[in-house]
Order: structure tokens, then sequence, then C-alpha cells
DNA sequence: TGCTGGCACTCGTGCGCGCTGAGTGCCAGG
DNA sequence: CCTGGCACTCAGCGCGCACGAGTGCCAGCA
């Protein structure tokens, strides 16, 4: 176990490094921080916690920046979520009210969160399984033609087309629409399956054939739709990344245009808490000199989707993560609202 | 007027230049291009062209790059639209096919013309002011709050909660709901507006004050969403732009976060024919540096939006615009078919 | 046992220097 | 009007050198 005073030796170099994006020596190191013994003494326990992998030097004479495992313990140990100033609330909640629906919360909500953490920000749209249904539509667009509407609390809206197999008269189809909504309105939609299992059954055997095929349309949408959309902002913000530019940005990028890996990452977060991914711990290789801070967020007091940042391990956790966590929260209520 | 051998000559700078990224000089012009002439003479002809502002050198005792205005002319006199081959027309028919909804189909578009061109490809959603309405629905949610649900022959939903001056019984929902799509369905976005002007006369006036709501909100749902939404991608081809990275990249991803700016940029297309701008003659500072092709789609003859991509000003424009217009002609054919 | 000052050592960075070679402009001759 | 020849320019590169930040180690002190 390291000592108290190294654990601060620690602290101190992140949060010189997260400043200066330079290597910190042990002199620097004691003239802005009062640790209260001399650059020898530092020096020593650098040496400790190099050995124990916390932080390392980028070649011989030359100071010390944090490994992953530093950050780790930084993180976990030796920082806090720094809370948002009551200006920064404020703005939060000036910049997010007066969106008018779903599309516009979510990139307000992206644009946000890249202005405050001056990072990438990634929005998951709410999730449907997850999402309870407001409103079924059903409209016939043709004789054999329909047109299927999802509505969901969260002011989703999904539409299909549906070919029936045979033409179905105006009065079915009032019907059916009438049927599918008393049944699964309010309902969440892991339920929605078995809830409208035999529904082809109170219909005439003519119109069955259609019944069938818009339900197993409706239960199509819910699959295709749980691999879910999102929207990501501030990717300008990846050109403060580093000297070493190419190298570095190019895999992020390349990262942030695979939707699949971003909800993966963002998919490992436990529903509750915040997460945070630093450096190789994120599965992605493309990914591993960054560090993902994300939250689920959601409308009640469940969470139905999240949203976070990617940025360069060197960031500042404590700030990063108060941002995201208060984003998260204020989404929430807006959700709620609408 | 430039004679017609040094039009040859800042047509293989142009070719050279593009596929090495390196400034021409004479003698490797006459190696790979079969001019016919010397070296000295091609110097001869550089001068000139660098005189009339086509070439330039970015610095003493270096070959000569084209500027802007070469490129222009290279544009429009000396290159045509390169073809897609069978094989790429198959590959774009390929990706193309199989797209669930209007999401989809954008999302796949982007990707696809990201990557055929190696390029940061924008699509943008089509426009609701040329296309004409399929279908208004009208949900009642609670007594006195509606859902506005707005599906236009494009496949795209717009929706939008109406909180009512009073509460309106189901009847009269129905009441509006048919009128309404009795007048609008089939017709242009930009003709509502006339069309619902006498609506609310028809009804009882308790209930005319929630018809005029409507209606508004019908209306501004129309004009705010003429500002429309698009869709980006292949941003990590940015990174092959040049050496001197941050400087070019940063006000790029500037410059693609702001959707009013690309819209512009788009919208300075004319209608029909394909539209290339380069370097400084587009407006926005930060994208002196790149060239846009674009070129408008839609699923009849006319166009309802368009797409395009933005890369360097060095950039292959045959190749570019070929893929462009490929794209965008098959993107017509899906949309108009679903 | 732990802290401190001193000291020798390492090595990356920045600077100045000269060389090289691609590319140019100009000119006289065909 | 084209061509070969020639002198000139200058970015890029490699080299050597000095500087200095930073380190590890050690002997001495509380």
């Amino acid at each position: 176990m390291l000592s108290e005073r190294r654990l601060e030796v620690l602290r101190a170099i992140v949060q010189d490094y997260v400043g200066t994006e330079e290597p910190v020596g042990s002199k620097a190191l004691t003239e802005r921080h009062r640790l209260g013994v001399s650059p020898a003494t530092v020096r020593n326990d650098m040496a400790v916690l190099e050995d124990e992998g916390y932080i390392a030097q980028p070649h011989t004479s030359a100071g010390r920046i944090p490994t992953d495992k530093g950050y780790r313990l930084f993180v976990d140990k030796l920082a806090g979520v720094k809370p948002m100033t009551a200006p920064e609330r404020r703005a939060i909640h000036h910049f997010l009210d007066g969106a008018v629906d779903l599309d516009d919360v979510v990139g307000r909500t992206v644009r946000l969160l890249a202005q405050l953490t001056r990072q990438v920000a990634v929005v998951q749209y709410p999730s449907l399984t997850r999402s309870t249904v407001r409103h079924v539509e059903l409209l016939s667009l043709a004789p054999a033609r329909l047109m299927l509407v999802l509505i969901t609390d969260t002011g989703r809206v999904e539409q299909r087309m549906v070919d029936c197999p045979a033409p179905i008269g105006e009065v079915s189809v009032a019907d059916l629409r009438a049927r599918l909504n008393s049944r699964v309105a309010g309902r969440r939609f892991a339920d929605v399956p078995q809830l409208v299992q035999d529904l082809p059954d109170a219909f005439e055997s003519e119109d069955r054939g259609t019944v069938s095929t818009v339900l197993s349309t409706l239960l199509e949408t819910l699959v295709e739709e749980t691999e879910e959309r999102l929207m990501i902002g501030g990717t300008a913000n990846l050109t403060r990344f580093g000297h070493d530019f190419p190298l570095t940005i190019r895999p992020v990028l390349e990262a942030l245009e695979e939707q699949v890996v971003l909800l993966k990452l963002l998919g490992e977060v436990n529903d509750s808490g915040m997460a945070v991914r630093i450096g190789h711990e994120n599965a992605h290789e493309g990914l591993n000199s960054t560090s993902v801070v994300s939250v689920g967020y959601g409308s009640g007091g469940e969470a139905v989707a999240k949203l976070g940042v990617v940025g360069p391990t060197r960031m500042d956790y404590p700030g990063t993560m108060g941002a995201v966590r208060a984003v998260a929260r204020y989404v929430g209520q807006i959700l709620a609202e609408s």
C-alpha cells in the first residue's frame, strides 16, 4: 500500500500533467504544490510509483507522466466528481430548454456536452426496449399497403411500410388499430411480443394473414431498433489531442464512425453509476489512447439510454465527470416533462 | 486565351499533383506525359500559366501547384465526369439495397459516399418544402394535449406536441383529422398554409382555439424543418488531408459541425446540375482549403434534397464527380420505390 | 528509519552550419 | 517558336555541439 504522501505526489503529477501536457519533474512538483518535502524525497517517491506502474517516463531524463494504471488510481481514490458551479448549471438549463423534439434534445445535448468538456460527445437515443409505448398508429395508404407508426414515451417515432398479403378494409384496420393500442399502450416494449401474440385469432380468416404481417413488422421494428442510433459531436476537439497528430487522431475518428463500437463502449456502463474507462481498458484498440466517461440517463428513475464523452487519457476527470453527470440529469428531466 | 499545349500542361500539372501531393516540376512533367516538347518549353509555359494565376510555386525553386483558379479551369474545360465502372455501380446498388427506413437510407448513403470518394460525405435529408404530404395524424394523449404527426412521401416523419387552450373531444379530433387529411394529403408542403387557412371556420367556437393552435403548430413544423437535418460521415478521411495537420483540419471539423454552414454550402447548388466549389469560392473561411462537390437528388424528376462531399482542393475531380452523381441517382431511385 | 543536499550522468531539444539536388529563369542558337 | 546550356536559389537533411531539465545514487543528519 502506498503511503499518504506518495498518493499525494501521484495526484500532483496527474493534475500538473493534465494542466501542462508536459512530463512533470520532481523540482517543478515541489514548486507548484506544498508537499512539504524536498525534490530529492519526491524523486524517491516517484521511483517507487514507477516501480508500481503508476507513472512512467517517456525517455530517460524526462519528467514522469501517469500511466493508465495511475489514472485509474487517481479516479478511484484521489479525485471526486467536481460539481458544476451555479452559472454552469444555469447555462445547461438555458441551453437545453426550448428543444422542440427528440432530435433537437439529443442534438443540443451533444453540442452542450462537447462544449462543456471540450471533448467529443456521444449521446445515445433513448432505447426502445426499455421505453414504453405511447401509441401505435396504422394508416392504410393503398388497399394492400399499410404504414405502421410507433410512438414512444420518450417522443421517439418509428415508422415502417407493411405490404399486406391481401387487401384489408378500413374497418378492419380501425379495429386492429384499436385492439393494438388497448393492449400495448403504456406497456414496456419488452413486453409487447407476448401481449400481441394471440391477436390474429380475433380476426376473420381473410384478414388474419395481414394482421400477422403487421405484428411481425412491429416485432421486427423492436428488434432492429434495439441496435440503437447515436449522435456524436465536438470532433473538432480532437485537434487538441496532442502534437503527434495523424497517428493519434485517425483511429479515433474511425472508431467514432463505427456505431457498433460506440454502442458497445457505452453499453459497458452498468445501469446506474458513472463509468470511466481509461486507455487500454477500452476493448477497441483505436481508443487505446483515449478515456471514455459515460453514464446512463432516463426519463424516470430508470436509465433508458447512455451518454458520454471521449477524450485523451490526459483529461480533467473530476470536471468531465461532473459535466457528464449534470447533463445526464437534466436531459432526464427534459424527457420526463415532454 | 491559352494555347492548346498550355492547357495540356495545366491538365498534366493538376493530374500529377493530385496523384503525388507534391509540387510538380518541368522535368517530371515531360517524363510522365508525352507532351512532345522539352522541359525548357514547358518552363516557359509554366511561367505564363503562373502569370495568369493558374498555378503557383510554394517557394522559389520548387515545382508548381495549381491555384483555385487553375482547378476551376481544369474542372470547367479540361476534365469530364468519370463514369463509374460496372463493378462500382454494382457495389453501389448492393450497398444501398435493403435499407429499412429513411434514416437507414441516408446512413448508408453517407457511408457509401465516404468510402467511394475517400472524403467527407454530407447528405441532406429530403426537404419538407418540396415534398408532399402523405398523411397527417392527430392523437389525443390527454384531454387538452394532442400529438401531431406528419408523414411525407419520402418517408420522413415529424411529430410535435400540441397543448390545447381548451379540452377537445375525441369526435372533434377525428373530424379535424379527417378534414386536415382531405385538404392536404398529396399536396406539396409549400401549398399547405393556404389550404388550411379557413379550417377553423368549420368548427364550433369552443374548439376553434384548439384548431388554430394545431394549425399553427403544423405550419411552424414546416418552417422549422425547412432548416434541414443532415448526416455527415467519413471524417476520418480528413486525416489524409496534408502534412501540416492541426491547422488544416481544425477549421474543417468545426465547419462540419455547424449545420447551418453546411446547409448553405449545399444550398448553393442550382437545382439540376452538379456544383463544384473550389477553395476560396466557399464563403465559409474554414473551408477555404477544401472543395465541395454537390448535387441534388430526388424521388421523382425533381430534386428534394442535396448531397455531396468535402475534400481537399487537391482532389480527383472527375472521379469524385462521377461517384457523387452515381450515388445521387441511385438514392433517387430508392426513394421513388419506397 | 526517513529526509535532505550534493553531485555526476543521461539524453532530448534547439541551433547553426554546410551540402545536395530539384527546380527555376534567362539566353543564345537552331 | 523551340531547345540545350548555365548560373542561381533555396528547402530539406544530416551533423555536431552546447544547454539544461531531470534523474539516480550517496553520504550525512534528525
